[in-house]
DNA sequence: ATATTTATTGAATGTTCATTCAATATTAAG
DNA sequence: CTTAATATTGAATGAACATTCAATAAATAT
């Protein structure tokens, strides 16, 4: 039972440093700040995470971790049995819930580290093929939909979904966001739609 | 001609930030470390710039100008009159040249930003929303997708094209990037040929 | 109960950071 | 030619940075 602590002070170290990534932004959020988020001395981070390159490190399989854990299940209850419902399925791709309970600045902050960092390139990668793993399973379920290449529905679907987030997340006023988000549920209903009918 | 000096002068530290910044990454070029690159003293690069925002600023500056630049003739020189070829213009929507002149790991580190810095997010939705335009315009010119809601097409058109482009920055091996490229590609030729046929 | 390992603390390290300042060189204006 | 404005330099600032270390406290193993 020695590992528990150990276990817990990484996890609360990292929570930490998430949240505080938050508030003042990733670059901002260093080891002496995180120690005072959390009132620990920025020794005992340094004694769990040896640099700050393993705590990045831990934060990224933290938020890829987490961004799965909410996203996956959301899509995955879809209780298909032959017949998929692919109105409810859209909804729940543009479910903005979970979006709450997760901060995009953090996930783009990391994200553009994937260009300098194969380790972290290869992490995106995994989150987002299991991602699209998923969804082609939900779509093979159904039985129309498991005669045409589930595979390439999934990717297009998801290409839709992650171009969407990206730009919504450009739109400040309420209106125009909704609007625009109605265009993209179109597009993914057409992609389900055009290979139900193929 | 005093303001001679003084253009050039913020031109060359924004053009070395920048290449500086695509070498070690951005949260890494500190002002020392410009100066050093450019051989003169940070001390020069605050008579330009008073403090590093400003600098960032300036940046974010220069690469949206730049991305629209070698982004937009691409499109629009496509010559139509009256009838649009889809496959050129798809083909120039995902043709990676222009990719060896711009930088995606500074250009996606300053996107970031727009989680925390409304000024740069107006920046940033500035951009898209020209590039939109751009490709409506484009529609506009062929008489049969003037009869259609072009500025929808354009915005479904680019969702594609942006997620894809996030997506295939993740993928390093030559093959699978090809396959996914030909996915994505047939995937805007789709809405293209749905919209002619409407 | 003692020894050993791990957790935690707080002070100190040298380096790098953005920024300031006064001094000098260059340029443009009168 | 003189003056005023701008450009450039180099040295100096204190604050913040990641990291180290020795000392103490707590937990676990023998």
């Amino acid at each position: 039972m020695k590992k528990k602590i150990r276990q817990e002070r990484e996890l609360e170290i990292i929570e930490g440093f998430y949240q505080l990534a938050k508030e003042i932004g990733l670059e901002n959020a260093s080891i002496a700040k995180i120690g005072k988020h959390l009132d620990i001395p920025p020794s005992l981070i340094m004694h769990y995470f040896p640099n700050k390159d393993l705590l990045i490190k831990g934060l990224i399989g933290y938020i890829l971790e987490h961004y799965q854990l909410i996203y996956e299940p959301i899509i995955k209850h879809l209780n298909v049995s032959h017949k998929l419902d692919v109105h409810v399925l859209v909804e729940r791709l543009f479910s903005r819930e979970w979006n709450l309970l997760f901060d995009d600045g953090v996930f783009y902050s990391c994200y553009a580290m994937i260009f300098r960092e194969p380790s972290i390139r290869a992490a995106y990668k995994d989150l987002h093929l299991t991602l699209r793993k998923t969804l082609e399973d939900i779509l093979n379920q159904d039985t129309t939909f498991a005669q045409q290449d589930t595979r390439q529905l999934a990717e297009q679907i998801y290409v839709v979904v992650e171009g969407a987030y990206y730009y919504l997340a450009m739109i400040d006023d309420e209106n125009e966001y909704g609007e625009k988000l109605q265009y993209f549920k179109k597009q993914v209903l057409g992609l389900l739609q055009e290979a139900f009918n193929a």
